[in-house]
DNA sequence: TATGAATGAGAGTTCATTCAT
DNA sequence: AATGAATGAACTCTCATTCAT
C-alpha cells in the first residue's frame, strides 16, 4: 500500500518545502538546471543559503522532486479538464485548450517541463516520461480509441497516434513568450489534428 | 610560389578548425552548452587544452559558429532533397523523410539543434531561428502554397501552417535514441500531416 | 536577545575580512596587483581558495577596498601627528618624520601606496589620489600658508608647492628596504625643504 | 676591452631588433611588464608571433635589454645637455630642463623607467639603478661639488644630496599626462632646489 | 630569418555542499 | 529548523614559449 508512504510525504511537505519548490521552479525555468543556483533558490524563497539542504539531499534530488510535483499537477488538471467532455472530438479540443491554458497559467512549470524533455540528462527525462505515462492513456483510450469506436475518427493506431498527438502538444505548447502568450492558437492545432483524424 | 604553401597551410588550419567543430558538436550534444567542457573538446579533437582558443574567441563564439554550420548544412540538404520532387504531396513526404534521415545521419548535430531551440539562451535561439528562416519558405511556398494552388491541399493559411509543420518536424524528429533510430516513422508523421491538409 | 549573537557574528565576519585585507596587503606589496594571486591571499590569511570571494566581488574590488583602507589610515595618522605641532616649520619636520615612520611601521601598506601611484591603472590611481586630497590641504594650508603668513616661509605659491612637497615625500619615503629602513633620513629631506622655503 | 663586444652588439642590433624594442617600449609603457603581451609586441613591430624569440631569450630578457637601451640613451642625452653649461647653477637648471624635455620627447621610455623604478621586481630595479649610476656622478660631481667649491652652493654632503636631487627629478618628472605635458614646470623644481642649495 | 600552430601551466571566479551554531 | 561562513573542485580563458616549416 503506497497510501501510508504518501501520507508521510504530505506531512513532510511543510510550507518551507513548498516555498523552496516554488522558488526552484522559477530558478530552473529561468536558468536551466545547470545554470540554476541553489543558494539563490534558498534566498528567493526567503531563507538562508543552507536551508535547501534541510529539505532536499542535493540539487539533483530537488530537481527530481520538482519534476514529480510538476507532472502530477499537470496530469491531474488535464484529466479533469478532458473528461469533462463526452464527445471524443470535443475532448481533443479540450486537451489542447486546457494544455495551452495550463502553460500560460504555469509558465515556469511549463518551461521546466519542456526543457527537461529536451535535456541531456537521461535520469530527468526518464522521470518526466514516467510521470506522463497516464497522459498517453488519456489520449490513447479516452480520446482516440473512443473516437474510433464511435466512427468519428478513422482507424488509426491508437498508441503511436497518441504519442504523436502528445508530441504535437509538447512541441506547440512550448512556443510561448515570457508573458505566457502562445505562438500557436490552441484551436489551430486541435483543428489540424481533427482534420488528420476525421473518418 | 608561395601560393602553394599558403593553400596547404589554409587547409591544415581548416582541418584543425573542422576537427574542433566536430568534437564540439559531440560535446554539446552529450552535455548541453552549459555542461560542455571546452578543454575536453580540445583534447577529444586531438589537441591540447588551449587550442580551441586559437580558433574561437570563447565558448559562446564556438557555439554560435557551430549553430551556423549545423543550420546551413541542414538547410542545404533539405532544400536539395525536397525540390527533387515536383508534386507538393511528395515534397511533404520527402520533407519528413529527408528530415528524419538527416537526424539519423547527423545525430549529434540534431541534438544540438533540438536542445538549442529549447534552451534558455535567447542569443542561441535567435541565431538558430534566423538560420532556419529559409525552411519556412520551403514549407510555406514550395510545399503548401504550391499544393493549395494545385487543389491538392485545402485552403489553409500557409504561413502559420508552415510554422506548425516545422514544429511537428522538430518535435517528432528529435525523438531519437542514441543509435539514431527514430521513435516515429517518417511516413506516419507525413501521412498524418497529409490527412490534415487533404482537400 | 538576538542582538548579542548578531554582534558576535559581525565581529567574526569583520575578523575574517580583516585577515584577508592583511594578507592582501602583503601579497600586493610583494607581487604588485597583476602578480598578486588571489588564492594565495586566501590561503595566507588562513582560509581556503574561494573564501576571498565571500568578502570581495573580485580581485579588483579587493584592491579598491584596500586602497581606501590604506589611505584613510595613513591620512588620519598624518593629520594627527602634524597638527600636534604649532610652528609651521616644526609641522613640516613632523610631516616628514611621521610620514617616514608610517612607511617603516606599515611597510606593505606603503609599498601598495607607492606602486599604485605609479601604476598604469587609472582607476586605482584616481582612487588613491582622491583619498589623499586632504593631505594637500594639510600641507598647503596648515603648513605652507600658515608659515607664509607668519613670515617664516617666503612667498611661494601654496598649492603647487604643496604638490611638490607631497611629491618629494612620496618619492623619498618610498626608498626603503625590506626591513623598513629608509634610504633618506627624514631630517635630511625636511631640512632640504625648509632651506628652500626659508624667507 | 669591451669595445669588441659592443661592436658585435651593434651588428646584432639589426633593424628587426630595433623595431621589436620600439614596440616593446610602447607595450611595456602601456601595460606594465606583467600586463605586456609578447605576441602583441611582435605583431605591432610588424612581425609574426614567434619573431621576438629570434632576438630575445624570453620576455624577461627583452625587458632587461630594454632597460639598458633606455638608460644609456637617457644618460647620454643628460650628460651632453648638462655639460654644455659651465656654471653649476645653470647646470642644475639644465638638468631639470633637459630631464623633463627627455620625458616629454620619450614618453613611453619615461613610463618604462618610472614604473620599473617602482616595480616589485628586484632584478629590474637593480639593473635600472646600475645603469643610472653615472648620473649620480653627474649631479654629485659636475653640479654639486663644483658649485660648493665655487661657493655658489652651501656645504651639503654631495653624495646623499645628489641622491635626493635625482629622486626629486624622478618623482616630479614622472608626473606627466599621456600627451607628455608635465604637471610641474621644470623651472619650479629647479628653483626649489636652487633655493635649498644657495649659500 | 621569419612564421604561426600548438602547447599547457596557471589565473580568476563560481557555487554545490558541509557543518558548527 | 534555520543559518551563513567556509570549503575546494572545476571551469573558462590567457599567453609565454616551442618548433617544424
Amino acid at each position: 500500500m503506497p497510501r501510508h508512504k504518501e501520507e508521510e510525504k504530505r506531512e513532510i511537505m511543510s510550507e518551507t518545502r513548498s516555498l523552496l519548490l516554488q522558488a526552484a521552479t522559477e530558478e530552473f525555468a529561468r536558468e536551466g538546471y545547470q545554470g540554476a543556483n541553489i543558494n539563490r533558490i534558498s534566498r528567493n524563497a526567503g531563507f538562508a543559503k543552507g536551508t535547501v539542504y534541510n529539505y532536499f539531499d542535493s540539487k539533483r534530488a530537488l530537481m527530481l522532486d520538482l519534476i514529480e510535483e510538476i507532472a502530477s499537477g499537470h496530469m491531474e488538471f488535464m484529466s479533469q479538464q478532458v473528461l469533462q467532455k463526452d464527445d471524443p472530438a470535443r475532448r481533443l479540443e479540450q486537451f489542447f485548450a486546457a494544455g495551452f491554458a495550463w502553460v500560460t497559467d504555469n509558465l515556469s512549470r511549463g518551461l521546466v517541463l519542456f526543457t527537461t524533455l529536451n535535456s541531456h540528462d537521461m535520469e530527468f527525462k526518464t522521470r518526466m516520461y514516467e510521470a506522463y505515462l497516464p497522459m498517453f492513456n488519456l489520449v490513447g483510450q479516452d480520446i482516440l480509441a473512443a473516437g474510433i469506436e464511435q466512427g468519428i475518427f478513422r482507424q488509426v493506431e491508437p498508441v503511436s497516434t497518441a504519442a504523436l498527438i502528445m508530441n504535437i502538444y509538447l512541441g506547440t505548447g512550448s512556443q510561448v513568450n515570457e508573458r505566457g502568450e502562445q505562438w500557436f492558437p490552441a484551436k489551430q492545432v486541435s483543428d489540424f489534428c481533427l482534420q488528420a483524424l476525421r473518418a
